[in-house]
DNA sequence: TCCCGGGAGTAGAGCGCTCTCCCGGGACGG
DNA sequence: CCGTCCCGGGAGAGCGCTCTACTCCCGGGA
């Protein structure tokens, strides 16, 4: 096949100096002739060299890689056409996750390895694979706030930077969205676009973010009156929004506004008051949360409360540069404010 | 903070034995004493020994490691709103090659390196990241089938694997679905369903899969006497599906079928049916393209040609995996056959 | 004239692993 | 009984890079 690649020793040979003054001109380390520099450079494109990263790994002590991990649940087995990374993706908040830490890393010329993390054993291998100094940290995120690994990797002293905050505390940094003003945001639109009797879809009662947007969202109509709020429980998928919205239309047919707790659940709770013949926005009103790109695709259009999460991501991967480096070492927190979408969904 | 890593080193003055004997142990290579297989791997655990995969890599010349490129156009400028990456997994397509592939990896305890080449800047980022040996070898999905990416690394010589046929021939092993049969199945269905003014919503034409469906789909048309067949041209995305029925509506307002591309490009163009008031199925029939996660969540649920793209990015995995170990040294193609999913908008 | 400081470059010791080569000893055949 | 083979195990040479010494040389001050 195609001969040994060019090495230091053959760029120094080449161009007439000691290995050391070639890896100082790699790595710009002042010292050097200019003139020399212009020798050693023409050498390297001549000869085609390209730094053998696993040897300066293995004395820096630095992958330059970091890990993108998504944790699940684990529940649903896998089928060769129904994969837990493909389920992943169907949400497209993930693929706006890894925009924003791409965004940060791609200057640095930086590649993150994805890692989906489903089992104990597939923990067991994240943990693993950081050890062995694949990747210099992780980047988690969990679909569920309770996931053992981020207590995992805080126990084994590894980098790493969450995407929201876990149920329990846990010595590591996380970047989140303040979900409680969502709630309120959501509130406060209904309320504006004059709807009496509101109603809401929220997301599974275990996640702390659900819990926060639920909270937001009823404490605000509690201080203008409405003591009760019908709540029906969804999952974050299109179907479990469209099942919570019949449940409210049974149990409370003249509701004339939603909060749906993501914009999944609005497209499902839009598709089910369709088929029941109810007008979105004029007979009720749907807010979503996330303003991902079903926000758009939906018909009609959904006014929902943006949750940045490009920035959101990129902070994550900033933090976790800083930790990796050293720049850091406490582990802190990043909380970013929603903002209301106004579209035709209400 | 935390102290050096425990190495090979450590591990075999732990169980008494040499260095060489725990290497064995951990790389399975037999020719050594069970009981002292043993010994070693008390110790392993003892120490929490994992092995620096720098170091091995060094020596092997493998990384151990595959990069899942994604080429794009490079038009659209990028915003901290929307990037690259983000666009790209807007089509539910990118999660289903993800899926696959990871599917094909993760019982090798391998885990793909994400990267994005929009620029010529970026391709060479590619190209250096693979001969410093980071990766063994690339995954490529190109959006555009006139990408220079492919030529680039067959010339430097490095394992790699395409999504889809190349417009203009590379010496690359790639991984296809015989595009113009699945036009056939769409056009054979149409005419079941007794449509007699049928029309179509193609695909970008520069891109070889895009005139294969629509070359398929003309030609059984012909051959069943519809000499010809309304066309507009798309650009696999949700707009322009529904900008291109639009345009088809204007000019063949009594048109009774359309096959659409790509799903998303189907889903638009409900759409714009329902927004003129026309029914799918009964006033209009939609066949797309894909069964992508929009074909289900589409109303109604979409009729369409199945591409396996899990098991087509998994073949790709696996035709790459046999470049790297040297057990292929040819350049070889997989075909994989479309299937008729028949659901409600056909 | 000598010495000393500092900039430019070299020599070489590792980083942690794999793998070839070698050695000792037990099984076996002549 | 000795030579041969094989198998389990050890010693040590790198893999390609970084980085800390150290050398060399030149200029300037005493």
């Amino acid at each position: 096949m195609s001969r040994r690649a060019p090495t230091l020793e053959d760029v120094a040979r080449e161009a007439g100096v000691s290995r050391a003054t070639v890896s100082r001109v790699v790595n710009g380390v002042r010292n050097v002739d200019p003139q020399i520099q212009d020798v050693v450079r023409r050498a390297i494109a001549r000869t085609g060299y390209a730094p053998n990263r696993a040897a300066r790994a293995l004395v820096t002590r630095r992958a330059e890689t970091v890990a993108l991990v998504v944790c699940g649940a684990g529940d649903a087995s896998d089928t060769p056409q129904d994969t837990f990374a493909a389920r992943v993706f169907a949400d497209p908040f993930f693929g706006r996750v890894v925009g924003g830490v791409v965004g940060f890393l791609r200057p640095r010329s930086l590649h993150p390895v994805l890692m989906f993390a489903e089992t104990a054993d597939d923990r067991e291998e994240v943990l693993t694979y950081l050890r062995q100094g694949r990747a210099d940290g992780a980047l988690v995120v969990s679909a569920h706030a309770d996931d053992p690994l981020p207590a995992l990797l805080a126990d084994a002293r590894l980098p790493a930077v969450l995407f929201a905050r876990p149920s329990r505390p846990v010595p590591l940094s996380y970047v989140d969205l303040a979900h409680r003003d969502g709630g309120r945001l959501a509130a406060q639109h209904l309320l504006a676009r004059g709807r009496t009797r509101p109603a809401t879809i929220c997301g599974p009662l275990d996640v702390p973010a659900s819990q926060e947007r639920l909270a937001g969202f009823r404490d605000t109509l509690a201080r203008h009156g409405h003591a009760f709020v019908p709540v029906a429980e969804g999952g974050f998928t299109l179907d479990s929004g469209a099942a919570a919205m019949s449940d409210l239309l049974a149990r409370y047919p003249d509701l004339d506004g939603v909060f749906a707790a993501n914009d999944l659940m609005a497209q499902g709770a839009c598709q089910v008051l369709r088929d029941r013949g109810r007008r979105v926005p004029e007979d009720v009103a749907v807010v979503g949360f996330d303003d991902s790109s079903v926000a758009v695709t939906c018909r009609p259009q959904l006014t929902t409360v943006r949750q940045p999460v490009e920035e959101m991501a990129a902070a994550m991967a900033a933090v976790l540069d800083e930790h990796v480096r050293g720049a850091r070492t406490e582990p802190t927190s990043v909380v970013f404010d929603p903002e209301l979408v106004i579209r035709d969904s209400a």
